[in-house]
DNA sequence: GTACATCGTTAGTGCGACTAACGCAAGGGA
DNA sequence: TCCCTTGCGTTAGTCGCACTAACGATGTAC
């Protein structure tokens, strides 16, 4: 292997280099390797940005209304109330009018990183959408929404 | 939870709703989903339809060049020849000229397999598009196609 | 000939999506 | 009042997939 622009990435077959649900596989492994490695610099994962965003937007909330909110499942959530509580930005305490149900709170710490957080995954997606013009970048987003739309918004749990 | 349509996906935040790398996330998950389960019913795999399209347009090849070729690791690419010949679709042979390597040459069976494969696809990616017209699809697909040639075609084995 | 690179293969890691089941609490009938 | 159903938080565990490490065997360069 003597030429380095030769060492990987033979060009693909064209079936496959045009499948859009392979082209859609391959960016969301680049764009998610992208935002997982840049988040966890910041000691932060795609979850606990979702999940901050969500209490800041919406105000606090049970861990099952964030699960559905997010995405996430609750059973995954746990661990990363865990984590965001080990941290500061998080409260939970058990909700005295439901006592099944924690109350999930933002506190101002949380409210700071989400503030850090935000800039950096605006940078983030700035890497991933470097080539497209910005209204490029909205096409893409509106294609992309009204798919998602047309699939029933989160996959996970309901 | 009395009325269906509130059962699942409460609406997420603006910040989430709109964040490229997380529509992206969203919508792969969606067609990966649709895909591998629409493959599964017909006895495949994602995997092997990349292989046998790579083996049909660009003939038989190494295992390495393979995996070159579809972005499958050649530790996992085993796996996939091995289900590939045992049902014949594809055969493995020792190369005379260099006996490290392994020949995989497409069989009638494999080529047969093919066409259905590509029919199949086609439908999938039919329904994961559903939404969008002709025009639209198009827009999406070149907008991803220069998305993953800025980040280096598929990111796996090289 | 000796050092290095490539090939196929095996084994194993890490992570994210997803399921199952639990104890507990709330709400709605009979 | 008892029961039955449903939602909640939590624990544990499965499954598939991207990815790494290492091996023996073979080819290539110096």
């Amino acid at each position: 292997m003597t030429d380095p622009a030769e060492e990987r990435n033979t060009t693909a077959p064209a079936r496959l280099r045009t499948l859009p649900t392979r082209l859609l596989s391959l960016v969301t492994m680049h764009s998610d390797r992208i935002v997982t490695e840049g988040l966890a610099g910041a000691d932060a994962r795609k979850w606990h940005y979702a999940v901050l965003a969500t209490l800041e937007e919406n105000g606090p909330a049970s861990q099952a209304e964030l699960s559905r909110r997010t995405g996430v499942y609750r059973s995954d959530l746990v661990a990363v109330i865990n984590e965001l509580s080990a941290r500061g930005l998080v409260e939970r305490a058990p909700d005295p009018a439901d006592r099944r149900r924690n109350v999930i709170t933002l506190t101002g710490a949380g409210r700071d990183r989400l503030r850090r957080l935000d800039a950096l995954i605006g940078s983030l997606a700035d890497e991933v959408l470097a080539p497209l013009d910005a209204a490029e970048r909205d096409q893409l987003t509106a294609l992309l929404t009204r798919l998602l739309d047309h699939h029933g918004g989160h996959p996970g749990p309901g």
